[in-house]
Order: C-alpha cells, then structure tokens, then sequence
DNA sequence: TCTTGGATTATAATAATTCTCGTTTAAGAA
DNA sequence: TTCTTAAACGAGAATTATTATAATCCAAGA
C-alpha cells in the first residue's frame, strides 16, 4: 500500500508536475477530509504545517490541480473558490441565502435527454453538473 | 395605459420605497430590454441620464429591488452580479468557461417530486432554480 | 554535484463590492 | 404651499477575494 506521500508524487508525475512539499501538502488537506473546502480553510490548514506558505501559493495550487483534474471545483460560478476531492460526477443543492453547499449523489431528478433537446446547438453538456438553489431549513426559518 | 414613469411609482409604492428619480432610471435600464444586465451596463446606461448617479447607487438599489422582488438576480452564486426583469420562472445553462449564462424556459427536464425526495428534510424548494453547466459551442470548439 | 526551469514568496495591483458620512431630497404634516 | 424629517444620495475610502510581478529558492535530471 502506498503512503500519501507516494500517491501524490505518483500522481504528480502524470501530470508532468514537480512534487514539491507544499504541493503535497496543498493535496492532502483537501483530500484528508472529505467535503467542499475554502481557499482560506485549506491555508489555515497548510500553515500548521508550514507557516512559510503564502496563499498565492495556495490559490495557485488549487487552480493548478482544478486544471489537470486532481480536484474538483465545486461551483464553476461561485463567487469564492471551493474545491472538493471527490471526482465522482455529483451534483449541489445550494442555500440562496448563505450559500451553503452540500451534495447531491442521485441524478435521477434529472432527464439528461430531455435537457439536451433544450440546450442550443453544439452546446456540450457530456459531463454536465446540475446546481438546484432553494433555501436551507435555518434560513427559511429565519422567514 | 399606465407610463413606464407610472407604473414603477406604483410598484415602489406597494414595496413601500420611495420612487426617487434615480430607483426610476435604474429600474427602468434593467426593464426596458429583455435578458441579464451587469452592474456595469446599468451604470454605463443610467449615467447617460442622470451624469451625477454614482455606481453605489446602482449598486445598493439593485440589490434593493432583488429584495423586494421587483427585479431577480440571475445567478445567486454567481461572482459578478446580474439581474433581470423577467420574474417569469425559468432557469439557465452556463458555460463552464466563459460564464455565459442563457435562459432554459421549459422545466420539463427536473423531475422536481424526485428532486424533494433527495433534499434534506426542511431544504425550501418551492421556488426552485435550477442552473446547468457544461461548455457553450464557442468555448467547447476551442478544444 | 551542478544546472536549470519551474515553484515559492512578499509585495503590489486589480476588480467587485460595501461602507461611511456629510448633503440632499421625497413625501407627509401643518 | 411650506416645513420637517427620515430616507436616500454621492464621493471616496475601505474591504474582500484574487491575480500579477519579480526576486529568490529548490526539485529533479545530467
Ligand atoms: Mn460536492
Ligand atoms: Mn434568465
Ligand atoms: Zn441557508
Ligand atoms: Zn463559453
């Protein structure tokens, strides 16, 4: 069985990446946990272990790894990034009001064919990603 | 026939805002053309008007008019601010990579008995927005 | 070990948005 | 119509999230 440490730097290396120290641990914060994680959260977590690191470093990291598909970017249209370790294709149901996000394993209440004759011609929608806004249960208590 | 002037004084008035001549113009740079508005083009389009009107101002009283549901926000997670007259429910396809957002009419794709099922107890989904993303034909053909 | 290009850091810059506070104005009362 | 006053306005500063720059540092192959 291959250590973290190994895993990462073997993924790296597909991607033509150098594996540097606070790569590996830029990754493992995410991955360690599962859910949707902040840039801020991932850099309070990173400093812990290296108080060096700066969060260019940390912002620059996630995009990289967003763009080679080591992460995932929970919303492509939020206004602050998160970014997630689970690949699987899932979806969000998302809070209008506090912008909690939290997932959505089943696709089932999606028609994937009927979606496709609605969208314009040569729009690609081959992995597509639905997000439903509503309101959570504390925030339509709120009124 | 009520005037647009009219009928947006009688609109605040049921909000209970006052039908200032600047809330005037702002709601009616977003009303007078169908499809989503930057805060930027409302700006650019009122300040041919009212030269004085400052960029706060579109600001603070399109957020106001959200509120008051006088005009809807397009995309509640979306990091640039957009808003449009139609409150006709209807939801939108957004590309990935360029963030173009365009108008779905039908709904018939979301089977919205299922959707509820999957949503945590006390999750509001009576007026439920759906956004898709996948990549437009322009962006899609940049390989 | 040495070289070299990519990675990292501090810092500056930028973009979008919100806040602060003194001034002005809309709208109801007199 | 004029007065009063809370609400709204405007200018610019401040804030927040993010990206760019440029000098230094270091990972990995020769
Ligand atoms: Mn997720
Ligand atoms: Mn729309
Ligand atoms: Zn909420
Ligand atoms: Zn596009």
């Amino acid at each position: 069985m291959a250590s973290a440490h190994e895993q990462f730097r073997d993924l790296a290396w597909k991607c033509g990446l150098a594996a540097t120290h606070q790569r590996q641990i830029i990754y493992e914060a995410v991955t360690a946990t599962p859910g949707h994680h902040s840039v801020e959260a991932v850099f309070a977590e990173v400093r812990g272990r290296t108080p060096s690191i700066s969060l260019a470093t940390v912002y620059k990291n996630l995009r990289l790894f967003v763009e080679h598909g080591l992460l995932r970017e929970v919303s492509p249209h939020s206004s602050m990034l998160l970014v997630e370790g689970n690949l699987e294709p899932h979806h969000h149901l998302i809070c209008t009001r506090c912008k909690a996000v939290q997932d959505l394993d089943a696709a089932d209440f999606v028609n994937f064919k009927k979606l496709a004759r609605r969208a314009p011609r040569g729009f690609d929608l081959s992995r597509p990603l639905v997000e439903v806004f509503g309101l959570c249960r504390r925030c339509s208590a709120k009124t």
